[in-house]
DNA sequence: TTTGGTGCAAATTCTTTGCATCTCT
DNA sequence: AGAGATGCAAAGAATTTGCACCAAA
């Protein structure tokens, strides 16, 4: 766990919102300017390697990443692309529900939900 | 709704596997040899945004496609990367579980399963 | 004739990698 | 000294875009 390492752990976890790679290195050369975007990709991959991070499955051409590790799921307007977390606490039980119904055995899985965030729908309201 | 357009969206149909846009590329070619790849991004990225077919939340550098637009889910085996489709007969209700949980108007949900498919469970079990 | 789509190639964007150097045992 | 990580720059992969041309309304 060299310094780097640790600094791109700290500003992870300090970021709401699924940063990608770019995002950590702006964050992470304000109080190291010397860090390289190389490195914070090496870092970021073998973090979520490890499993001290998560790297999002997400569409879209950039890598996110997660340094928030309870069980949880995200959320993405689809008006401003906006993604936030969401507990999931009340989860129907969605694992055996699918459990025999396609042969795998299932190990866990990620949810997705779309929809049009308060701010977004603020705005539409105010259009109309 | 061109010729173009109307080959790839036929070949998409015919791919179970969810291809990325070189794939679709590949196979749109054999029936149209001058086709170009920039016009098969432009077309996918189109026919998703209208709806006709669905571009798939995945992690990955490529972005993939789906031409089965009845609602399903995905489950990806973790050993070997094979991806699904999982009819979603049984599926809890996830979109009124989460309504209200996150302030968004939920408007739909992708879920990816993951698991290990029967193919690498058999191969597992040989190897102990 | 106008509108939108195409083929081609160049440009962008994001990510990975090679290599010399540095750090910490 | 050895192992592994870093900074830098160059390479690579995937996608997007500019432009001249084409086809159908």
């Amino acid at each position: 766990m060299t310094r780097q390492r640790q600094v791109i752990l700290e500003e992870i976890r300090k970021m709401e919102h699924h940063p990608n790679a770019d995002q950590v290195y702006e964050a992470v050369r304000r109080r190291m300017p010397r860090i390289s975007l190389g490195t914070v990709y090496r870092n970021l991959e073998s973090l979520s390697r490890a499993g001290i991070i998560n790297k999002l499955e997400l569409g879209g051409t950039k890598k996110r990443f997660d340094g928030m590790l309870e069980v949880h799921h995200h959320v993405r307007c689809i008006e401003c692309g906006r993604l936030e977390n969401v507990s999931s606490v009340s989860t129907p039980d969605i694992e055996s529900a699918f459990r025999g119904a396609c042969g795998y055995q299932i190990t866990g899985y990620q949810l997705i939900l779309t929809g049009i965030c308060p701010d977004c729908r603020a705005k539409r309201f105010q259009q109309k």
